[in-house]
DNA sequence: CTCCTGTCCTGCCGGC
DNA sequence: TGCCGGCAGGACAGGA
């Protein structure tokens, strides 16, 4: 389940235990997560040196010295862990990827349900790849304004909750995040997403606010930085709608209730979101 | 182009 | 007690 600020905290915590370590060896403990990895995925990778870890989306892209890069999505429970020499020697059922490294450490990967996807390319190829060109901009980046996300927005008369999960209109809001910029925002996850017109700089600023706020807490009380997945990661002390459905509305006092659209559980306050 | 549905996967939880 | 259905959910494929 990480939505951006998980992999955000993920890639931090990757930076700083990782960069400059050398793989000696990569195993893999089944040829596919939601796709294949591709052919050679081994050899590629082994005997280089991380020179830098980048987050695009939802994406870890680890920089290697030759140039290579290996992208990495962690789906819905993906997790990374940093293994010190000597310790847990023996693998747990969903550790499907192991790099081991030169100086004794290991990075596993573990993802219960393989969601998640790890492909390989050249550094210079990396904008064009397929996972990642039709990619909208960052949520926290400069690109993510007014203007953008109005004519984005301009002719979607689908409800603004799925829409701004779409990762063609912005990257990187999930399920929950979504629910609570909504609630923070005052604006109906019904309410067609062309039709929020003023509230759009609102709109971002809560995204903005809800994204940061998860980061920090992120940062500051995850100690173990690379188990973040699924709920342990989360910014769930402060959620003010998801997962809340009867109880009451921290504005109002209202029952929040839940919906499905699209597929996916909605939570919000029917009086304080119009 | 927009929009909608199905699909992938495992674990957990409620109902009977 | 055990079985079964539904749900969780990111993101893509494919069809209307």
């Amino acid at each position: 389940m990480p939505e951006l600020p998980e992999v955000e905290t993920v890639k931090r915590g990757l930076e700083s235990a990782i960069v400059g370590a050398v793989i000696s060896k990569v195993t893999l403990r089944r040829r596919n997560l939601r796709a294949p990895f591709p052919e050679n995925f081994e050899k590629l990778l082994a005997g280089q040196k991380i020179t830098k870890i980048a987050r695009r989306a939802k994406y870890l892209l680890f920089h290697f010295d030759s140039d290579v890069v290996l992208i990495a999505h962690l789906g819905m429970t993906g997790r990374f862990s940093v293994v010190v020499k000597g310790k847990k020697e023996e693998l747990e059922t969903h550790d499907h990827v192991v790099f081991d490294f030169s100086d004794g450490r290991k990075l596993v990967y573990n993802d219960t349900r393989r969601f998640g996807v790890m492909d390989i390319c050249d550094k210079s190829e990396v904008a064009t790849h397929k996972l990642l060109e039709n990619l909208a901009p960052e949520p926290l980046g400069e690109e993510f304004t007014v203007n953008y996300l109005e004519k984005a927005l301009s002719k979607r008369e689908t409800p603004i909750k799925p829409t701004i999960m779409e990762q063609k209109i912005v990257v990187g809001v999930g399920n929950i995040y979504a629910s609570e910029a909504l609630f923070m925002a005052g604006i109906s996850p019904l309410k067609p997403a062309n039709t929020i017109g003023k509230k759009i700089p609102l709109l971002i600023s809560c995204i903005h606010d809800v994204l940061n706020a998860a980061i920090k807490a992120g940062g500051s009380t995850i100690s173990d930085f690379a188990d973040v997945s699924g709920d342990s990661g989360y910014f769930q002390h402060s959620f003010h709608v998801y997962g809340r459905a009867g109880k009451l509305c921290s504005k109002c006092g209202n029952p929040i209730i839940s919906i499905r659209q699209a597929g996916r559980a909605t939570f919000y306050c029917e009086k304080c979101q119009k």
